[in-house]
DNA sequence: CAACCGCGTCAACATGGCTGACCTAAAAGC
DNA sequence: GCTTTTAGGTCAGCCATGTTGACGCGGTTG
């Protein structure tokens, strides 16, 4: 009888744990993206500009089927928010020297101030949890987070050069 | 000059380090997603509806006024998914005995059904990452988010009953 | 009994996904 | 060298989910 009220209980605690993972993701998703919502609601842009200024930011001179592939959205969709950064000048696009179909993407000075600009909290944010955490805290929480991602994604942070792991152009 | 370059290279890793902080969080949130989002187009239902299912099914009686402050919708959003849920019966509502303005909300059996069946994949999700890490690493996770909510959300954890962090009613 | 509160509803709008069709220009294959 | 494939763009329309603002009804409370 004691065996299977602990083994009861252990499935409560797990259950439990579970649900704390489910709930700590939503609310921090939520409250990481709060922030830079509301500066890019003032120059009337929407949290998928900013995803496009990030990795544009994150990869220099990046394709559109590279971005494509990392986004996992439409051209379609894609090409909208696109379209607006080019056109206002945050985004810089250069016909590629080897492949002069491709258009290599890169922030424009604009563009990397405004980059700076969204990002500056939600690095302070990690920052202040980082540090609160401590440095072993970390390891743990990159390795869960690592866990939940698919194989695909997961490569993308263990690679040659982390900064690009992205296909030769 | 030695500390110079020690300098600056820790600076670098620190900006390596929050930007895989802020990655890990993006693939995260759209993995974790994605496969509920697939079960719930297939019965004409979106993200909205399983917030409000997996919310209802943590806090069984919950008013519609609690939801919102979780959610942090409008009501407007809000009772557009509550209303087709309860109209199709995944939701009930009963009339609050003590203050009988409010509806206090619980899944039905079917809720329950589509509760289980959409958390289901993604409890393995998390059950697969935890594992993967380890308990010190699940720990290490969980200060981390922790120190990414703000004071509010973070209440919801240290609790009284972690179960019911809610309003009396 | 007046004021406030919990909840619902109507209307209109924005954002950011989606599909499908169709185009150009450049590269690659045979 | 011609054909096919690829990179990228564009038009048009649809849907889900968020927003504001206005208003109503019934129940609670000072």
């Amino acid at each position: 009888m004691a065996d299977l009220k602990a083994g009861v209980n252990q499935l409560f605690l797990r259950e439990e744990e579970l649900r704390t993972g489910m709930e700590l993701l939503f609310y921090a998703y939520r409250e990481f993206t709060a922030e830079p919502d509301e500066i890019l609601a003032a120059i009337d842009f929407g949290r998928a500009h900013h995803r496009v200024i990030y990795f544009v930011g994150r990869y220099p001179k990046i394709t559109v089927s590279e971005l494509l592939a990392i986004l996992k959205i439409t051209k379609q969709s894609l090409s909208r928010v696109l379209g607006e950064l080019v056109r206002q000048g945050f985004i810089d696009q250069q016909t590629g020297a080897r492949d002069r179909r491709q258009r290599l993407l890169e922030l424009t000075e604009k563009g990397v101030e405004l980059e700076r600009q969204l990002s500056e909290t939600q690095r302070q944010r990690i920052a202040r949890a980082y540090k609160m955490a401590g440095a072993e805290a970390v390891e743990g929480f990159r390795k869960v987070m690592m866990g939940m991602l698919d194989e695909e994604d997961r490569a993308k942070f263990t690679p040659p050069t982390p900064a690009r792991p992205l296909t030769k152009r």
